[in-house]
DNA sequence: AAAATTGGAGAGCGGTGCTCTTGCTTTTGG
DNA sequence: CCAAAAGCAAGAGCACCGCTCTCCAATTTT
């Protein structure tokens, strides 16, 4: 969209990109409380204070920051998702489900700085501004189109649980309206929770809270995570918690198989 | 256990007491980042290098705060747990999981920074001494101790999910002959998948990502705690049998709704 | 009472985020 | 084509930070 305008357009659009870069480097080195701005200036060659042209603040740095990791763990939800229906076209919809989860959980232990910039918590003064809410939902959106697909081809049952609280129906069906009106209410509610379960795991694994408590990490991830499939409605094969009618037949011989059907990458 | 050896002791427990207490007051303030030593001192009336005889250095006094934060919730938990024994005496598994749920969940609410220090990103440098470890395990111990209670009163049921994969099973193992040999290892794994989404919930209302998608996060939360409490086996009542609503909303009115540290600058 | 330990205060070091002023270069427009 | 405008880099400087070191007074111990 934007030509050539001329060299110090061009000059400008690199630098920032080299002080994203820089300080990207810094924060995976140090972690985001050592995130200099005088040392990534002094990294670059710069003054310090010509890093304001391009950040007014540290804040902003961060911000940026923070927008990029939301992009990338959330194109790596979907990117996953686009590898396994390439490479398995009726992929089952735990499947799809579980390798949208494990991409994000890989990418976080992948990224556990830029991970703690965005699940952990808030780090400057910062209010989240509303340049994040785009990017901060790809990963869930990716959860709800699993579902949706599931929807759609017949497959999506009854979810898990007690009949929605008026409170929170009231939360989901909003939600639904918003982006996915076909879905059954109780369905979006379960995603949500599902969605924020999935990074609890993800989180207690980045953070240390596992340590000495649960080695075979992935696997264990990989257990959770159909579990919240099995609790969205997704048909996972397996027999489920009070008699979910499980639509077709296809997967009888899950029963003594692997726990992840379909090519999900083991732990490491 | 310590005589009152003389006014020089009792001193140093004093001014340590009231150098965590203003640390503290500070932290609910500016956040963690915000914690500075010298504010401390200033606001305590002594000089900044006088506080290094009582803290050597700022992490210090942060894993002080870490480990208070990792009693106090762990001390709500246990509470809750009493008081719900002490006001019905036979009360339902999932009524206490649910109260341990719950008094995790409303300190993080009430305590959002010292619950970002235990829960959120690891703060400094910092690698969690081993001082913390036992704190840090008292709320799943309390959810542990309501499964095990349940299965001693034998209503304990199957917990939900597939077969555990091996290496799961093997962790679960020793964690089950460590804290609660007589549970079936699927529980202790159902367990420590449950801990993990629980404050998956938890820290997603606290760190914002519920912000403009959960409205009734007390509801919601409720919602689904008492889903994992039957993915862990306990009994809830079947899935429409006894309308049942949940325990208590309590603190309803925790209006603030950024709960995000205290803002360094207004943005802009 | 003397000696040893402990706590407090100040100065100072190197670091930080951020602002302001001063020049220089590129872009713009008549 | 050249002057005005706008953008950019650099330096100095402010207020703050964590932390160390030295010096001195008070307390404990011997």
């Amino acid at each position: 969209m934007s030509a050539i305008r001329g060299a110090r357009e061009r000059a400008r659009v690199e630098i920032t990109a080299a002080i994203k870069e820089e300080a990207s480097r810094q924060l995976g080195a140090h972690g985001p409380a050592g995130l200099s701005l005088r040392a990534v200036a002094r990294e670059l060659g710069m003054a310090s204070s010509a890093l304001y042209r391009y950040f007014p603040s540290r804040d902003d740095l961060l911000t940026a920051l923070i927008i990029d990791a939301y992009d990338a763990v959330g194109a790596a939800a979907e990117e996953a998702l686009a590898a396994v229906d390439r490479r398995q076209p009726a992929a089952e919809p735990v499947d799809r489900w579980v390798a949208v989860c494990r991409a994000a959980r890989d990418w976080a232990v992948g990224h556990p700085h830029e991970y703690a910039l965005i699940y952990g918590s808030p780090v400057p003064g910062y209010s989240a501004p509303q340049d994040t809410v785009a990017p901060a939902s790809r990963v869930g959106l990716a959860l709800v189109s699993v579902a949706r697909d599931a929807h759609t081809a017949g497959v999506l049952g009854e979810p898990t649980g007690r009949p929605l609280a008026g409170p929170v129906r009231a939360d989901a069906g909003r939600l639904a309206a918003e982006l996915a009106p076909e879905l059954p209410i109780r369905v979006i509610a379960a995603l949500v929770a599902a969605w924020a379960q999935v990074f609890g795991i993800v989180s207690f694994e980045v953070f240390g809270q596992f340590n000495r408590v649960v080695e075979a990490r992935g696997e264990f991830f990989d257990q959770a995570a159909v579990a919240l499939a099995a609790q969205v409605g997704l048909p996972t094969g397996g027999e489920d918690s009070r008699g979910t009618p499980i639509p077709e037949g296809a997967a009888a011989e899950e029963a003594a198989g692997p726990v992840v059907a379909g090519g999900v990458l083991p732990a490491k």
